[in-house]
RNA sequence: GGUCCGGUAGCUCAGCUGGAUAGAGCAACAGCCUUCUAAGCUGUGGGUCUCGGGUUCGAAUCCCGACCGGAUCACCA
């Protein structure tokens, strides 16, 4: 493996025996500050000076530049010059010191992958085994009476590019979808098919098939509203009127039927569901995630039962008069929590304990990842206490991955309401969109047959969906607006993807890709014939020298966001480079060279990184 | 009301484990294609980092307090 940040290493390693030798003081980690020197100045890296001030009893610009000297007359000439500015000394690391790094990252042919997570992130039960620690991420997680919306999109995104990531990181991963194929809202959907359908099915209609059933959840909605307002106008309250409206007592009384195992009503169950099913796995395929194990509640809920029983019978629980299960959590500082229903049907929390149950049997999990919406925040520091009193170990190591909202400008998305983005209908928007703006790149693109174009277009269009969603810092709340569409340029993921297409093309156009590319030699660079690395072919290196860390905070902090801006600056870097030289046309064999193992190395990086994110590079467009 | 999260350019967002003159993109304006892909590059304008205190050599960043916005506290999921 390559070692992260070896650079950093170095310099921290000098410039604690720099100190001790000119102040006679051992640093501390903390307080060597090392970052990246600002554009603005000479240099590639900079020691902050402020922690030695008082010791050295000097100024701040002093101590600069006394370390200085001594680090360039220690350095074993890894620092070529240095200058002091204030309380900051800005090293210039030696040409010989970056062209070894691009070497041994050219070399690596899992460049920002890792054996074993980092010590910050290990599991509770740590120590336990050889080989990888299994993580679970479970995401998605939709329900079966509606099609996927833009919140499903993020989350799904997040939940795929999140087990990427740790993947990437040394995890095992296990991707893993619950799918809550049972409850009151599938049967609303159902008893309003059957009411209002006339039999239309997926082929009758020509609907996908979670759309149709979609359709009929909103149609529940409707209908319900309008027996409300009945009812209200001859005279209940509104509260009496909800309640007591025939469609929702239709309802419920179909749950219980379905928690009885009713033939008619498990039938027709199994019917709709598959209907959806085949327009989600649609929507997920072309979406580009995928799932090692689905668990559907309507095979855990009863797990959860008795779970939920067990936890009567020792005390854990109680139950109430009129039949319902509780937990109260009051010592914990939260309420009272409603486990089983008093009419015997089981609850959202039910499920989740016996799904919970049922992993940790399947699999031997060193830990568990919710990606759901910070909404659900409560339900998860419920979960992992009621998992805990329970006696299963893993309830206190819980992860929920929580993630903000996606509004629109008037506000949330309302499935029963119909003010959603829908997921099918914004990614063939996107595509669209990305196969308008190809049609100019005649010039680019001709040649191509029909079906290249379309997958040029797929590629591009779902990666500027991605990177849209992928770029914002997961824990916020967003906004997508649907009247602005999605941009193609600036810090998008065509952007990335544009720079990895021009890269290609370059070595498409190199006489012999092979030649040259591994035969860069350092003395060329460092010997007699004085050629030096140019700031932004250094920027570059200094850059992808950067990438395993990325790899490894993005895996700590569970957030895609920070590749994004990584694989954007890498980018900005590279077409900054491109602009101002040339690779193919430079007359220097040596540097020719360079820049070619340079322009193959960001390649793969842009590739690697944008990998995690789901999303694909096209080599032209 | 309790708890949690957020407030940075006209808009969407970075930066937040304290460091130099707060950054991108979009939008606006001005340049750059006989030269490796102009989905690119360069430049201009645009800021009381919500407000007020505190901590210190140094605060958008940490602490306290306001104000504003959101989430949550269901026999919904």
């Amino acid at each position: 493996m390559f070692f992260m940040n070896s650079l950093e290493q170095q310099i921290n390693e000098l410039a604690k025996a720099a100190v001790k030798s000119l102040y006679a003081v051992e640093a501390t980690d903390e307080q060597i500050q090392l970052q990246k020197t600002r554009p603005e100045f000479e240099g590639n890296i900079t020691l902050v000076v402020f922690p030695f001030v008082k010791i050295a009893r000097k100024a701040p610009q002093q101590v600069a530049a006394e370390i200085g000297e001594w680090l360039m007359a220690n350095g074993q000439k890894l620092i070529a010059k240095f200058n002091a500015v204030q309380g900051f000394l800005n090293l210039v690391i030696d040409d010989a010191f970056w062209i070894k790094q691009l070497e041994a990252i050219d070399a690596d042919g899992q460049y920002g992958r890792f054996d074993r997570p980092s010590d910050k992130a290990l599991p509770f039960r740590e120590g336990e085994g050889v080989g990888s620690p299994l993580m679970m991420v479970e995401y998605s997680s939709p329900n079966t009476n509606k099609p996927l919306h833009l919140g499903h999109v993020r989350n799904n995104l997040l939940g795929y590019s999140i087990a990427k990531i740790q993947e990437a990181n040394g995890w095992k991963v296990v991707k893993t979808n619950i799918v809550n194929d049972r409850g009151i809202h599938i049967c609303k959907s159902m008893l309003a098919w059957l009411k209002y359908g006339n039999g239309e099915t997926p082929e009758t209609s020509g609907k996908k098939g979670d759309h149709l059933i979609g359709d009929y959840y909103v149609r529940f909605d409707k209908e319900y509203k309008k027996q409300i307002s009945e009812l209200m106008a001859a005279g209940k309250d509104e509260e009496t009127a909800k309640r007591e409206a025939p469609l929702m007592l239709e309802a419920q009384e179909m749950l219980r039927k379905w928690e009885a195992n009713d033939p008619e009503v498990r039938a027709l169950w199994a019917k709709m569901n598959s209907w959806v099913y085949a327009g989600f796995d649609e929507t997920y395929k072309r979406m580009g995630v995928s799932f090692d194990k689905i668990y559907y509640e309507s095979n855990t809920y009863l797990e959860g039962k008795s779970e939920v029983e067990k936890g009567l019978a020792s005390g854990a629980f109680y139950r109430r008069e009129d039949g319902s299960v509780w937990a109260d959590l009051t010592k914990d500082g939260l309420d009272e929590k409603l486990l089983l229903r008093s009419d015997g049907t089981s609850v959202y929390m039910t499920q989740d304990i016996g799904t919970a149950k049922l992993r940790f049997q399947d699999y031997p999990i060193d830990k568990m990842v919710y990606v759901v919406g910070n909404e659900q925040e409560y339900h998860f520091k419920v979960l992992s206490i009621l998992l805990d009193r329970l006696g299963f170990p893993f309830g206190k190591e819980l992860v929920h991955f929580s993630y903000g909202m996606v509004e629109l400008p008037n506000g949330k998305m309302k499935s029963r309401e119909g003010t959603v983005v829908d997921a099918d209908d914004l990614m063939d928007k996107m595509i669209e969109d990305a196969r308008e703006i190809s049609k100019d790149k005649v010039n680019t693109l001709q040649g191509i047959t029909e079906e290249e174009a379309n997958e040029i277009a797929r590629k591009v269009g779902l990666g500027a969906l991605k990177y849209f969603i992928l770029k914002v810092d997961p824990r916020k709340n967003m906004l997508f607006n649907p009247a602005e569409s999605i941009d193609f340029n600036g810090n998008t993921g065509p952007f990335i993807q544009y720079t990895y297409a021009r890269i290609q093309s370059v070595l498409r156009k190199s006489v012999s890709p092979k030649d040259g590319l591994s035969s860069v030699s350092v003395s060329g660079f460092t010997g007699a014939a004085g050629l030096s690395l140019d700031s932004k072919e250094l920027a570059l290196i200094q850059r992808l020298c950067e990438y395993p860390a990325t790899v490894r905070t993005a895996g700590e902090d569970f957030s895609p966001a920070i590749l994004c801006n990584y694989a954007y600056a890498l980018a900005c870097d590279f077409n900054s480079f491109y602009h101002d030289l040339s690779i193919l046309n430079e007359p220097d064999e040596t540097k020719r060279a360079l820049r070619l193992l340079l322009a193959k190395n960001v390649a793969k990086v842009l590739c690697s990184s944008m990998a995690l994110l789901g999303i694909e590079m096209p080599d032209r467009m």
